[in-house]
This record gives structure tokens, C-alpha cells and sequence, in this order.
DNA sequence: GTCTATATGAAGATAGAC
DNA sequence: GTCTATCTTCATATAGAC
């Protein structure tokens, strides 16, 4: 594949990563994907050899995009406390997506639960990026051993605010569950 | 259709409800349905006329199932405080099936959120049963307009504890946040 | 009233043309 | 190296047989 054809299959990743998103991953049809970036629909087998090919490069895709952002995180945030926080301003920057489509890491790994747990766990390593961001900076607060479990509630938290707020496509409660989390982090 | 149709058409949506929940709604296909009610699949379509008409029987049976569980939770269980704690039993109960294949309510939302918001809409009075059985509870402990949402703190708590005890395949994760939830509980 | 054979369309995938 | 025409399979759905 040459320099062209490289730069097609990042545009295609890139939409396919936003539709399997809104759409699911089996709901999203190639054909779909065809139309979204302009492209005939077998086409898609010339830069990926199946659709599992696919969903493993819109993966790796989202892992590199949370690794850059993680980073930039880190270098940008001084205090752990803040950081934390940071983490906790997506869902409310992405509150109304959030409120259509759910959490993307969420709702892909769900969905990969019940048909491919070889699929589910390559997805859960977008969480494995967050869970060990989360857990050095509650390690940096000096909570030792409690920072593994802590990192995972606050996994726990964001998780489930994406569903309930989904599910009853309530802004407010998403507003609230956020508020509340942050006031935890503080008495912590 | 007559009586014996009933029959076969009640033990169509028993079936229905446990692989939906296992496979996801549009991945179970009436083949995989027939085979495992061992009828014919073309057979479907003279108990419902469209899979949509599945799905809402299917959630009809499980609002039924709701319904009756929670009367007797109320009858059976005196104190509100024990009622609350009966609620996040279930994901205890049911803990294996959890890590497998999530919450059944929790799935089912996220999936028909990608794809069709009406039925979304219908899944959600699940939830709102819960969440108005929660609430009745939070209310009887005196908690005035706090009540509606704490129910809704626990509805998020236990949908993300479903969520990331299965991304991760954790029963320990899973034991932990239930434990947490309990303690939370206890301190109001 | 109950069930079966078949239609129709869309999905993922391939062989081979340009 | 890039793209197109086509194939196969399997999904939901229907018409009509028993």
C-alpha cells in the first residue's frame, strides 16, 4: 500500500471509528462506511482483509488518540487532584453525544461482550490506558494500596453515569452524577 | 390464536429474553431463536409479525418479571434499608451472567440507543421501575427530595459496576463496589 | 388455526479488471 | 497498486399450503 493508499485507510479508520460509535459495530454496514467516506463499498477489502481487520485498526486507533491525550495530561496538569478532575470534564464535554450514543469504550465493549470475547478484550485496553492514568495520580495522593481500587471506582462512576444518563437521556443527572464525583474526589 | 399458541408464543418470549440478553438484540436471528426453541424459524411470523414486535413482548416479560419481584420485596422485606440492600444483591445473585454479558437492562439500552431511540424509550421503563422503587425507598428513610437522586446514584452505581466488572472480567471488581455500595448505604 | 417453502434484500467477502 | 463487478450467505419477511 503506498503513500496515497496509507492516508485513504487513516480517513477510513477515522470514520468508521465515528460511526461504529453512533451505530454499533455489527450495525455498522460497510456500505455505510462507503458512503461516509466516498468510497465503493468493496473497496473496503482492498485496505482491510475483514471487518474484524477493521475494528482492531479503529482500536488502535482510540488507543494512540487516549495515549497523546493522557500524555498531554500529564505534562499540562502539575497537581494529581486536577487531573483526576480532568478526567471526570469528558463525559461533560461530550454530554450530548454521551447522551445519544453512550460512553464509546462502554458501549463497544458490551457490545463486543456478547459476540467476541477475544474482540472484548483488545477494546479493554482502552480502559487499561485510563485505569493506570487514574491509579498513579490516587498513588501520587499517597492511597498505596487503595489507589487500584479507587482508580476503578471512578471507572465504575463514569461508566455508569454514561448508561443512566443514556437511558433516560437526562443531562441533569449526568450534571449531578459529575458534581458529586468531583466533591468525592475533594474529600478524599 | 388459541390456547396452545399462547403457549408456544409465552415460551418464544422466555427464550427470547435470555438470548437477546446473551447474543444482543440484533445479533440473535430467528434461526438462532428457532433452534432454540425448536420450532421452525420461518414459524415466527405467525406469533409476531416483525422482530420488533419480539422485542417489545420480550420487555413487556421482563417488566412483568420486575413488577412482581419488587411487590414482593415490599411485602417481604420490612425495612426500606433492607429493601435498598436487596436491590444490589442482584448483580451479586447473578454475578457470573454480569462479567459474561453485562446488565440485561443496561445492554439492551445502549444497544437500541445506536439504533432506534423509540424502542430505547420502551426499555427504559425497566429502569423506571427500579428507579421509582428506589426512590419510594430513599423517601420512607426521610430523605425529602434527595430521594430521586439517590435512586438515581444507585441506578449509575450498579449499571457501572456491571459495565467494568465485565470489560474486565473482574469478580473481585464486582464484589468490592457492591460492598462499597453497601456501606454507602449504611451511612445516610 | 398452524406451519412450510420461498422471496427479497443486505450483509461480508472475493476474483479479477484496470 | 487501486478499484469494480460479482458471489455467497444469511438476515427478515411473506404467500400460501396443510
Amino acid at each position: 500500500m503506498g503513500k496515497k493508499g496509507a492516508e485513504v485507510r487513516q480517513q477510513i479508520v477515522e470514520i468508521a471509528d465515528e460511526v461504529i460509535y453512533q451505530r454499533g459495530f455489527h450495525q455498522a454496514s460497510f456500505a455505510e462506511l462507503a458512503e461516509a467516506v466516498g468510497l465503493p463499498k468493496g473497496n473496503f477489502y482492498y485496505y482491510f482483509k475483514s471487518k474484524d481487520e477493521l475494528l482492531a485498526a479503529v482500536i488502535d486507533h482510540r488507543l494512540a488518540g487516549i495515549k497523546v491525550m493522557l500524555q498531554d495530561w500529564q505534562q499540562e496538569i502539575p497537581a494529581p487532584q486536577d487531573r483526576l478532575r480532568r478526567f471526570l470534564r469528558i463525559p461533560l464535554n461530550e454530554a450530548t453525544r454521551v447522551l445519544q450514543y453512550g460512553c464509546p469504550m462502554g458501549t463497544l465493549s458490551m457490545e463486543l461482550g456478547k459476540t467476541d470475547p477475544v474482540q472484548q478484550a483488545y477494546a479493554r485496553q482502552m480502559f487499561e490506558l485510563f485505569k493506570a492514568f487514574l491509579q498513579r495520580q490516587f498513588e501520587a495522593l499517597g492511597k498505596g494500596k487503595e489507589a487500584e481500587p479507587l482508580a476503578m471506582h471512578l471507572l465504575v462512576w463514569s461508566q455508569g453515569m454514561a448508561v443512566m444518563s443514556s437511558a433516560f437521556k437526562d443531562q441533569h443527572c449526568l450534571q449531578h452524577e459529575i458534581d458529586q464525583a468531583n466533591t468525592w474526589l475533594e474529600s478524599l
